[in-house]
DNA sequence: AGTCGATGGATTGTTGACAATATAATTCCT
DNA sequence: AGGAATTATATTGTCAACAATCCATCGACT
């Protein structure tokens, strides 16, 4: 549960974080269907909050509601879920420019530092895939605000991060070769330094579209089914 | 407001329609301040649907909510308006691509009949900016459908869409190019027709770019001030 | 006179009870 | 016995009253 950063933390907002990370981390598996009074006992909730939060993860395509009929969590599938990178590739692409031309330079910076921080990590505890996930996530989140995009942010982190985790979480594989992301993440970051936006846009979107094929040649070995 | 579509309607999405509405039309000014009770016997509706379309409304940035401080329409700056147009620049580059992918004969066809559709309007009532704005809206609409890409049509068109057409309402000014902007969507929907998706890209970024280019200059100009 | 602090009012957040609807189990008919 | 219509139940949608919080006005102090 997120500390209360915001001044005052509505009921609404827990509900809304509670059901996120569940859903995200895979308490709530895909597809499952989900009473209202249920998940308030579970969380602690009254279901006029809980309706608000649910409203919410609606409008951000994380669960679907038919009328009287009740909430289940969305199902992704694979096409679905390929999809998804490609879109990332288009959006993070624009990101990683805009980055290059607005980051400050103590950004860019920390951008680098938490670079050399994902290098020891990695070596220290190899092939930790938990931590390798949540720093490529890390990384992505940088580029995203500091894009100066307003809008360009809240897509990425407030719909497509959160779908992209679930799947991560529930395959456990982030992305499987952390060597090599590491050293594209590098280059990209180098590119920023460097306040070239079109080579980090093209570095960015090589990198996305590498993640997407690595997660399709998986599925069609059969090594993941979703 | 729109049909019973869907099999039920139910009073939040009702209100969350309405509400919709209003800000895209202006019925709603951006920065303005509006209270619960005063919403509520505005449309007919009771707090709690009322509460939920909110919800709703704020995690799509249409309205911006501070807890127990009331709740506000979003106010976006001149900056972030050309934003708006670079995301649509890359996202509506990649629908373009995957509609000439996917799309079936009969989508293009009546991609194609909704342009001569179109031409007829802009010949009849000359300069009707209303009708041109519909019509643009129209196009971009069929071709984020087209996608078959599900997230990609939901982000553009249940969120930037809405944001880009309250705009629409508040400076009038559609395009100012309509017979320009037909020629544009023409080549698309013929590279859409030859199944030639790099081309149709490309067209669709150019298209989007000269877009808010125009904007960018009228801007300038000081011909629009936001 | 200007600024800081306290109090009143209004607005939002929350709660629990009531009404409407979809799913299911049951009964009746073919 | 199988299927269709029907009722019953449980779940969701809706409502109105209660509690908590913020904003503005007013007053006191520096």
């Amino acid at each position: 549960m997120p500390e209360a950063a915001t001044q005052t933390y509505t009921r609404a907002d827990e509900a809304f974080d509670c059901l996120q990370t569940a859903i995200v981390k895979g308490d709530l598996a895909p597809g499952e269907k989900i009473g209202e009074v249920e998940l308030c006992s579970r969380f602690n909730l009254t279901r006029g909050p809980l309706r608000e939060a649910l409203g919410r993860l609606e409008s951000r395509g994380l669960l679907v509601r038919r009328p009287h009929a009740g909430v289940k969590v969305v199902s992704v599938s694979a096409d679905e879920l390929l999809e998804l990178y490609r879109i990332r590739e288009t959006m993070e692409g624009l990101a990683a420019r805009q980055a290059a031309e607005r980051m400050t330079d103590e950004e860019v910076a920390d951008l680098q530092a938490t670079l050399d921080n994902h290098e020891k990590m990695i070596e220290q505890a190899q092939g930790q895939a938990y931590y390798q996930a949540e720093g490529d996530y890390d990384f992505h989140h940088r580029i995203a605000t500091g894009s100066r995009n307003t809008k360009l942010a809240q897509m990425l982190l407030g719909d497509l991060y959160y779908m992209v985790r679930m799947y991560r979480y529930r395959l456990s594989t982030s992305s499987g070769r952390p060597h090599m992301a590491l050293e594209e993440h590098r280059r990209i970051a180098d590119a920023i330094a460097q306040r070239d936006g079109e080579l980090a846009e093209f570095l960015m979107k090589r990198h996305i579209n590498a993640a997407r094929r690595n997660i399709e040649t998986k599925i069609h070995n059969g090594s993941l089914t979703i």
